[in-house]
DNA sequence: GGCTGTTCAGTGATAAAGTCACACAAGGAA
DNA sequence: TTCCTTGTGTGACTTTATCACTGAACAGCC
């Protein structure tokens, strides 16, 4: 709890009374890396708005294997959360965090109110459902048809500006939804390549 | 076009003022079999309410795959138009009717106003979506763990109580996301134990 | 009936990915 | 040091995907 100015861009456009009643409403919350937010199974508070940090939201599958669905950064919306908090039902996936994180809670109550008064909101909360919708489905996608290769190449491509990223295999596996050994083949192939080098929990781009 | 009865459980709550609304706002379209009624890239047009029938939810890779997402039918909201509607992206599946199918069209002015007005509506779109998000979720983990030979299976047990079914290998295997030839050697080893019988374009259950 | 073109299904060969089992290496704690 | 945990490497094997064909089943035509 601390100091509030409401700062994310779903909450800038609220009307002077609706703006009061989130400042009563809301809540700030810091989360450690590491921290888990939801797991499955769990009921939902309330909708989280993430201020900064970066949260991932994996779900593990009866074989036990886990796949990363996503991930919020700043100004983000935990929209999973809000069909749980509508039905009632439990998480089906888990948060983590993976960057500190400083989140708002938004409680039921005072989301309804929100969807009854603010059309801005509204908007913002049907966009952020959009493109989670979007996201999914560009993974199903990429799950069922593109070769594993290539995924952990665009992958590790998005990091390599980093020079080298602290990862270990298995971790690695569970972003692209495969098995350990998998990765560790993979990778092994690619330092043969000359272009990483690696470590025990680490990975090194050269050039 | 045709007398309007607003028979969509979303609309059944309305308020006399916004049932008036609807009543001229929407016109309920009939779809035959095979009818495709948007495809990857068309601009939203409108929410479409399903009243009855079957519509398919599908979309194809880089590779040229595809993959069904989801299916809509009777009393469904065909949630993914929302996103599109709301930030004007096209859409990036395509949806094909596979019984005929009666849709009302609810034009995005309309759509504004009902969010706006009614929180039953309200509810029943975030319910949608929610359901939306958990089966893709679902089905990304379907996609990333599950074996193809089980989820094959399962598909054909869900529907064995109709003793034959007409389908080719190849809808079969966009059905599962997988090639044709995989769906054909599965389905030839399920009919060696005596499980079906194969026939062209006929799938039948055996006892 | 016999032709002809199209769609559908079957299959061998090979490559990619997943699974199982185990060896060993790196690092921290006692 | 020794012990223990965690992380990595790899062989053997299975499952799935891809490529390249073959031939069967059906429809429309003469």
């Amino acid at each position: 709890m601390e100091k509030l100015t409401l700062q994310h861009s779903i909450l800038e456009t609220l009307p002077e009374s609706l703006r009061r009643d989130a400042l009563n409403g809301l809540q700030a919350i810091q989360f450690e890396h590491g921290k888990v937010l939801f797991r499955a199974g769990d009921p939902c508070q309330g909708l989280p708005l993430v201020l900064h940090g970066s949260v991932k939201v994996q779900m593990t599958g009866l074989s036990g294997n886990s796949i990363v669905l996503y991930r919020m950064g700043a100004d983000d919306i935990c929209t999973l959360s809000i069909g749980c908090l509508m039905t009632g039902d439990g998480f089906r996936a888990e948060a983590v965090v993976e960057e500190d994180a400083k989140v708002l809670m938004v409680p039921r109550g005072l989301f309804d109110r929100l969807m009854d008064q603010s059309a801005d909101f509204r908007l913002g909360i049907m966009e952020s459902y959009g493109r989670r919708l979007n996201d999914l489905m560009l993974l199903v996608e990429e799950v069922a048809f593109r070769r594993m290769d290539d995924r952990l190449s665009q992958w590790l491509e998005a990091r390599a500006a980093e020079g080298s990223i602290r990862i270990t295999h298995q971790e690695l596996a569970v972003e692209l939804g495969t098995a350990r050994e998998v990765v560790s083949r993979l990778l092994k192939e690619l330092e043969r390549q000359g272009k990483l080098r690696l470590s025990r929990g680490r990975i090194s781009f050269v050039q």
